[in-house]
RNA sequence: GCCCCGAUAGUUCAGUGGAUAGAACGAGGCCCUCCUAAGGCUUAGACGCAGGUUCGAUUCCUGCUCGGGGCGCCA
């Protein structure tokens, strides 16, 4: 229950033209002003009326009932001064009650979701650039099952093609190798591939033979591919990564599910096959008007297939899952790709996944590049983040061992790197700076999960178990504020939902852990000077807390009680 | 050439068709006999350019400039 809703239920009854969607309440830029602002814009020229006028009228026909004890009127805004200790005990109630699903709409409740994520090539150890994918993938996943719908989370497994093919074929003993060695091995097989023709050659042949169903050719392939997936996930499971289903992109190589998509084209004569012998599809024919973009190859002139092919299957599987959200994150350089998949799937009538896009990491020199083994690898981030926090941990948590200090610090670093990454909108290039990734105070990560340290201690101070006491009293505007803030929540969830982002999210948590420091300062909850104020601000540590938790569950994000 | 995305303080990012555009880093000045200084207070500092729509545009539209991505056997 927002206090907005109360305040405008009077209002809609009173003027039976409007609806609840044109009356706009906000939070008024000084608190003096009132505790709730409507702006009556929207609502005035509904009823053909001044905004000023309408506001002073507002203010004195309608009766909001005792809940509001007065109603300022600012040219066309409404400011409502509120009995903040029933809002303010509503909101703690709320917050008490709904726990770790404060926040939640519900809305995907007994539905089904599908969201594809990472799918990497299993070649090297992952750079930061394609763990945005994965991070982004990871908070939306999160997002969707806290809205309550029933998520499964795929991993597409890209264990075939030409890359991987040369890979495979470096690898002489895959055996022997380690994971670590992959990204120098990845590096040289395609810098030989460019050289070498022979060399090259060889990995097409290797390609056909293994799609084909040559058992040593797969076993070859196998081996390589599951060392580096494996190497893989364990580097995101670091992030707290988790996938619930891997699906091997080698499995799709010749599909009977295309049967049906192959007809609709050859209807439509958009399938042909070309002078040089591959089959390909002519996006023309099926209404796209720009030349670019406009042929789609799905088979080499070998007849091996192509990833277009591949994907085509693997996506006409998800869809068969019938899924009412079918989501899949993609770097920007898929955007045409996913253009000309969905035009081919509308032409044999099926849907297609909604994609997210984000885009990339860039180096103060250009572009990550695995094939050039130019990158920042996760897990060097991450150790140098760790080893960073662990001298603060160290020096701070001196009555805790080595190893809980040590799980500390790591938290830390996953806090800071997926903080980093995931509070900027997807669509923005972000360029890659150590120090600033890397820093641990201002708007980071670690600095919300300082807030909840900060909590905590001070409920194991009051030995406050959180409960809302009868009697909610609360004396200054710091203390509204908060409350204010932790009420908002539900809001910036759904913004996300909509959005499709977790971004709005990490802005919320550090606003809301920046609003707890001021009441930190302003506030003193153990020593507050009555029992009852003392009782009603560790209510109010409690519902932060959560809400703290609950934002920063969705990002991924560990909160601590020490740090 | 064509198609997508971006441009807000020195830097990295938020944000909004309407009240005085928010933070952080960096720079200057302060605060630990006070629930964790990974903190707080304070000073200076910004909507790329040109048109248009609107009572009102940083926000919407068009053009330009700059940056990123893409455009037939890579994935």
């Amino acid at each position: 229950m927002s206090p907005f809703d109360t305040l405008a239920d009077p209002i809609l009854a009173a003027y039976p033209d409007l609806a609840r969607s044109d009356l706009a309440f906000s939070v008024p830029p000084k608190l003096n002003l009132g505790d709730v602002a409507l702006r009556t814009f929207e609502a005035a020229r509904k009823l053909k009326m001044a905004p000023p006028a309408f506001a002073q009228q507002l203010a004195a026909d309608v009766d909001f009932g005792e809940d509001v004890e007065a109603v300022n009127v600012a040219g066309p805004y409404a400011n409502f001064k509120l009995n903040r200790a029933t809002f303010g005990k509503r909101i703690v109630d709320a917050v008490s009650d709904q726990g770790t699903q404060y926040g939640s709409s519900g809305v995907g409740r007994s539905q089904k979701a599908l969201l594809e994520h990472t799918s990497i090539n299993p070649n090297a150890s992952p750079h930061v650039g394609r763990a945005r994918n994965a991070m982004i993938g990871d908070s939306l996943a999160r997002l969707f099952r806290f809205e309550g719908y029933d998520l499964e989370v795929q991993y597409y497994v890209n264990d075939i093609g030409r890359q991987i093919a040369f890979l495979v074929l470096a690898c002489e003993d895959p055996a022997g190798m380690s994971f670590d060695d992959m990204l120098q091995t990845y590096a040289d097989a395609n810098a030989r591939a460019e050289s070498d023709p022979q060399f090259a050659e060889a990995g097409y042949q290797l390609l056909k033979d293994i799609e084909e169903g040559e058992p040593e050719a797969q076993k070859r392939f196998r081996v390589v591919t599951d060392l580096c997936l494996k190497g893989q996930v364990a580097v995101l499971g670091r992030l707290g990564i988790k996938y619930d289903r891997f699906v091997r992109e080698s499995e799709f190589v010749k599909d009977e599910r295309l049967e049906g998509v192959l007809d609709s084209l050859r209807t439509k004569d958009a399938l042909f096959t070309d002078e040089e012998d591959r089959v390909m599809v002519d996006l023309k024919k099926l209404g796209r008007e720009y030349d670019e973009g406009r042929y789609v190859a799905l088979l080499r002139s070998n007849g091996s297939s192509l990833y277009f092919y591949r994907d085509l299957a693997y996506t006409m599987f998800k869809l068969e899952q019938d899924a009412s959200l079918n989501v899949i994150v993609l770097g920007e350089d898929h955007l045409l790709y996913m253009q000309q998949l969905q035009m081919i799937l509308e032409a044999a009538g099926h849907g297609c996944p909604e994609p997210i896009y984000y885009s990339y990491i860039l180096l103060k020199d250009g572009k990550m590049s695995t094939r050039q083994a130019q990158v920042i690898l996760l897990s060097d981030f991450l150790d140098e983040a760790r080893s960073r926090a662990t001298e603060k941990v160290d020096a701070q948590c001196t009555d805790l061992d080595t190893k809980e200090r040590q799980a500390i610090a790591e938290h830390v670093a996953v806090a800071a790197i997926r903080f980093a990454i995931l509070r900027v909108g997807a669509n923005k290039n972000v360029i890659f700076d150590w120090e600033q990734s890397l820093s641990f105070s201002g708007d980071t990560g670690p600095y919300v999960q300082y807030s909840c340290a900060r909590i905590a201690s001070i409920l194991r101070k009051a030995e406050s178990r959180g409960e809302v006491p009868a009697e909610f009293t609360l004396e200054t505007d710091t203390e509204w504020a908060l409350l204010a803030k932790i009420d908002a929540f539900g809001e910036v969830v759904q913004t996300a939902m909509q959005q499709r982002s977790c971004a709005p999210v990490a802005q919320y948590a550090l606003d809301l852990a920046r609003q707890f420091t001021g009441f930190y300062h302003d506030c003193p909850v153990v020593a507050a000077p009555t029992e009852a104020l003392r009782a009603s601000r560790s209510t109010l540590c409690a519902a932060t807390r959560q809400t703290l938790d609950n934002a920063l569950h969705l990002l991924g994000i560990q909160p601590l009680d020490r740090m």
